[in-house]
DNA sequence: TCTGGGGTCCTTAATCTA
DNA sequence: TCTGTAGATTAAGGACCC
């Protein structure tokens, strides 16, 4: 059912989320810096920080020590995923009254199409506007909106005023809109591309869509010259549906200081492939694939892969193949600063043969124990609680 | 300055297989 | 049966995103 009347999809970008959260939650934060992330004096970064601590240079993703350096007196919080969840959730549910097609996008940020509700609404400008409204009524939070033709140009528009900002780019606007922007503010554009991007002299986004096509080919390759070209016409998808099926489950560490002792990355790897393991069962799903990520001292970073014949959730089966991974790999003896699992290749479950299956009936007692643990504690299994640790929250 | 943790997708090369 | 090859699968690394 093609219909040629005009899309329009909106992005809403929730405003500093996590350190917005804590000042809405403590009052007496209002008005400071705050950084949300690692503490100061670990190996971390800044999660998200408010905009007084923008102020002072912080960034997300910046290493917390540089931030501490540039603001000492801000107040440092470890992240609380779980209320921000919630909040999360009520925004979700808030957008979802106003249109049936939400997509949300990671914890923060959501996709809506909002083609043919003017009768209902009015004009897209003014569904903008009533979504903001409805979001502060509902979590006491200010969000970014941008509205356009496609996902790109509402991406990018609601970055374009922040924070509480509304734009609006009709379709008849979008190169003029674009024009005049940095280029790093397109999809896709790293700092790898930036950088080559600059070396032919091109910063903007207009600059960008008059460069010679088979030159920008030679340079950055063929695909990337085509979404590069795509983009700066603001051409992009104006599909917005649900949240994508995963398609891997991982779990990473990274040490407070480089480990070479071989017993300690063993027991740090029984441990990530028991959490794998677990969210893997929760989430239902087996696989086949599983990769040992290992991050040098200097930060060089490898990863080394095996397929095994049966797909697997067990615990066991991905830890005895994470470390016969790592043993093969000839880092044991090396400084290592992160080491990580993940299991992906999910078998098809269409071909699933629940009952005849040799560990379908461990997987399901492991099930069983995973609820009992998560209700009842370690306790319940007769495990001391300190036994093998994790805090772990649930994303 | 000293770089988290959760992911996705793309590229390239090697290997397997029809 | 031999051989070349196209296409699929596997593996590793890297860029990017939130």
């Amino acid at each position: 059912m093609e219909q040629d009347k005009p899309r329009w999809i909106m992005h809403l970008d929730m405003d500093a989320f996590f350190a917005a959260i804590e000042q809405r939650d403590d009052p007496s934060l209002v008005g400071k810096p705050v950084i949300v992330g690692a503490r100061p004096g670990t190996r971390g970064v800044v999660s998200t920080c408010s905009y007084e601590a923008r102020r002072y240079g912080i960034r997300s993703a910046m290493p917390i020590a540089e931030a501490y350096r540039k603001c000492p007196h801000g107040v440092y919080l470890p992240p609380d995923f779980k209320r921000y969840q919630e909040a999360s959730d009520r925004v979700m549910e808030t957008l979802a009254a106003i249109s049936p097609v939400v997509e949300p996008v990671g914890i923060d940020e959501a996709f809506v199409d909002i083609s043919g509700l003017d009768r209902l609404f009015g004009s897209p400008e003014a569904i903008g506007r009533r979504a903001k409204v409805a979001i502060r009524q509902a979590v006491r939070l200010t969000a970014s909106v941008g509205i356009g033709p496609n996902r790109l140009v509402a991406k990018i528009a609601s970055d374009f005023r922040k924070p509480d900002g509304l734009t609006v780019v009709p379709p008849e606007a979008v190169l003029d809109f674009l024009a005049p922007l940095d280029i790093a503010r397109l999809r896709g554009v790293g700092k790898v591309l930036v950088e080559r991007l600059h070396q032919l002299g091109i910063q903007t986004v207009g600059q960008l869509r008059r460069f010679n096509e088979e030159r920008l080919a030679e340079l950055v390759g063929d695909s990337a010259a085509a979404m590069l070209r795509r983009e700066a016409h603001g051409l992009g998808s104006d599909a917005v549906g649900q949240e994508r099926e995963r398609k891997q489950i991982g779990k990473e560490t990274t040490f407070d200081e480089d480990v070479t002792d071989v017993e300690t990355l063993r027991r740090t790897l029984l441990r990530l492939a028991g959490e794998v393991g677990r969210r893997a069962r929760r989430a239902g799903v087996r696989g086949r694939c599983i990769t040992v990520k290992i991050r040098l001292a200097g930060f060089e970073t490898h990863t080394r892969r095996k397929t095994l014949k049966e797909a697997t959730a067990i615990d066991d089966a991905i830890f005895a193949t994470a470390w016969s991974i790592f043993q093969e790999s000839g880092f044991a003896g090396r400084s290592v600063r992160l080491i990580g699992v993940s299991l992906s290749g999910w078998e098809d479950s269409s071909q699933l043969d629940l009952f005849t299956r040799p560990d379908a009936r461990r997987e399901r007692l492991m099930a069983a124990k995973d609820k009992i643990v998560e209700r009842f504690g370690k306790g319940a299994l007769g495990l001391h609680p300190s036994e093998p640790e994790e805090e772990e929250q649930d994303e």
